[in-house]
DNA sequence: AGGAAGATCCGCT
DNA sequence: GCGGATCTTCCTG
């Protein structure tokens, strides 16, 4: 990678994906590692790529707030279970796909939620399946928002993220920012576990979702690497 | 067979 | 800040 999205154009397509090695860590480790990584897509309408800048951590069976609360394994939770490196993807509110990194080791149902990507390449074709001008901010800035950019849904239920050439993470750029981490969002529903500071990222980067609610926790700083 | 809820987004006030 | 959109999945009876 360039140091800089100024240098010399990428091809994204081409990179070499992450190894199944990232994600086999805990939960935590890997919503952490994955900041500042790269998000690429290869479709057949073009490349689309852009850096992590906030994640969550689910962390079933015990993690209320997660879909594998309670050992639950069912058709839409099954691949959670599966191998680390694995795309958990689901649809909510009638309209909306959100995409996960299955973590950790098979059995253990943990992933990685991405709530928001830097664009880096395909902006045209983002802003083509957002309905907004390429320069817009809400194009990536939200879990929902992202998978439509990328054109994320249904059909890459499963797939695994550590083949090259489609859908996979690729090491990003040395230069972040600081790494925040703050509670998680829209999960009011997880007594006991709404305040784990399980939410990760980026300080001052313009495509967060939202910056952390409330100004009493203060997002504690983490060493960026 | 039916109902409820949801790891969101958008537009309006 | 608030409510509506919209539909799949899961649980209950």
């Amino acid at each position: 990678m360039p140091r800089s999205s100024a240098d010399l154009p990428v091809d994204f397509a081409a990179l070499p994906p992450l190894e199944r090695d990232f994600y086999a860590r805990p939960v935590l480790t890997v919503a952490r590692a994955a900041i500042g990584q790269l998000l690429v897509h290869v479709s057949a309408e073009g490349v689309c790529a852009g850096r992590i800048v906030e994640t969550e951590a689910y962390r079933g069976p015990e993690d209320r707030a997660a879909h594998s609360y309670g050992g639950r394994r069912t058709t839409r939770t099954e691949v959670m279970y599966g191998a680390p490196g694995l795309a958990y993807l689901y649809f909510v509110y009638g309209m909306h796909w959100q995409l996960n990194l299955v973590t950790t080791r098979e059995g253990a149902p943990e992933a990685v939620l991405i709530r928001a990507v830097e664009p880096l390449a395909g902006l045209e074709l983002m802003a083509e399946r957002r309905g907004l001008a390429p320069s817009d901010r809400r194009l990536t800035n939200g879990p929902g928002k992202l998978c439509q950019a990328f054109g994320l849904q249904r059909a890459h239920y499963g797939h695994d993220l550590t083949l090259p050439g489609t859908l996979f993470l690729a090491a990003g750029p040395r230069r972040r920012g600081r790494v925040l981490r703050s509670p998680r969002i829209g999960i009011d529903y997880a007594e006991g576990w709404i305040d784990k500071p399980w939410r990760f990222h980026e300080a001052d980067n313009p495509w967060v979702s939202r910056r952390p609610s409330g100004s009493n926790d203060p997002a504690r700083s983490v060493r960026s690497s």
